[in-house]
DNA sequence: ACAATATTCTAAAGAGCGTTAGAGTGCGCG
DNA sequence: CGCGCACTCTAACGCTCTTTAGAATATTGT
């Protein structure tokens, strides 16, 4: 019975593995940790047939990763804590640290995006408080108003360029968007840099700040 | 190419997901955090099959959870990093959280044992330290020398019975394994209550000890 | 060099997972 | 009420993973 027992409890966790073994629900799992979203919205942003995309989910709410309700015609998505946002967060650590393929892509992708250690993160909050830096949050702006880190401003790269008079020609701009894999900030880099700002992006998304201990902030 | 980088990325991390996806896989790597084990030992200890286990090594080296290197005729396997036990942890963490199955098998699995908090924990510490309890490590000799919690003190369970000369019957006995899903401290409490002893177990191993942020003691 | 031991490699069967399409369900609006 | 929309359920295909057995490899001791 012992053995027995031992080995059902290795397959509940493993349930939870195998909800973390597929690259489409792993990115779906990013995109959540951005915040609630329906099934068509997620489907449209992950680029997968909505069809599949309910599947998908319904492997990761068997799993209890995440939650479910409906609101009016539509059916709404959320991670079950917050919890699962650091799991996905160390997940990707351990793999970045150890695939090395996956650090070859990611050099290549994040292209000088700034890996972020608590020192350097303490300090980015710090200059952002004073006022040194400006912390530009790129992504849409429902993600934002969902969370961010603290003294960002939203300026979601679709109204970058038409929105440059609002930002600071004097002042360092840090772009961040959902996390290393995500390319909004890149993109936003270059715009401003080709406008003359200085700019820069860091890998961090909502899910890396908050799996290293930090607070977010949330909109009212 | 955008697009296609990111698969690429999410497939990545997918791989180490993939790894951790399997009952089989997930006790090897709560075997090996107890410290290095060769392949014929660890097939053994988690009661499956050697080509089986080599198997499953293959697996867990490819996606770079773990490493081998020969030693004279045995070859032995060890995780490739601290991160990878803290992974373990937290992966089992979020799993019983939310899986309710999960929870009724460990509630009687667990039998109260304490799930420890951070409070709990440096409590426990500052209780050893001082000598009012008796911190019982129960495992095989070799996992204790590879790692251990604070002040705990050595027994293993097959030793026990002939050895209760060493545990004072004046202070409580805490008494730790593998992990949340190990029965030898179950089995040591209730050894230990029947001859008279005051003695309890707790949840954690080494992987949650060093999962919450506090050091280990290892043997010279 | 040869036998014994520990482990890996190869091949093949079976189970399980991802994906797609078509039918079905629940909600809101006219 | 009934139509349209958003989503889920079911069934079926192909593919990948697990598992087992047999052959092969590397190392040690004689």
């Amino acid at each position: 019975m012992n053995r027995v027992t031992k080995n059902l409890l290795y397959e509940q966790v493993a349930r939870v593995g195998k909800a973390l073994a597929s690259p489409k629900r792993l990115e779906m799992i990013e995109l959540l940790a951005q915040g609630e979203k329906t099934v068509e919205v997620l489907a449209r942003e992950a680029a997968i047939d909505v069809k599949l995309t309910s599947a998908h989910l319904r492997v990761l709410k068997e799993s209890r990763l995440v939650q479910s309700h409906r609101e009016g015609r539509f059916i709404s998505y959320r991670l079950a804590g917050e919890d699962v946002a650091e799991l996905w967060s160390r997940l990707h650590e351990v793999a970045s640290k150890y695939v090395v393929e996956l650090e070859v892509a990611l050099g290549q992708l994040l292209s000088g995006a700034e890996r972020l250690t608590s020192e350097t993160r303490a300090s980015l909050v710090a200059k952002a408080a004073h006022g040194d830096i400006v912390v530009l949050d790129v992504r849409p702006n429902d993600e934002y108003r969902s969370a961010h880190l603290p003294h960002a401003r939203s300026i979601p790269l679709a109204e970058l360029k038409r929105r440059l008079a609002e930002l600071p020609r004097s002042k360092e701009i840090v772009a961040y968007c959902r996390g290393p894999f995500c390319m909004m900030s890149a993109e936003a880099v270059g715009l401003l840099r080709a406008r003359g700002f200085r700019a820069r992006k860091i890998g961090d998304g909502v899910a890396e700040w908050a799996a290293s201990g930090l607070p977010l902030e949330r909109a009212a």
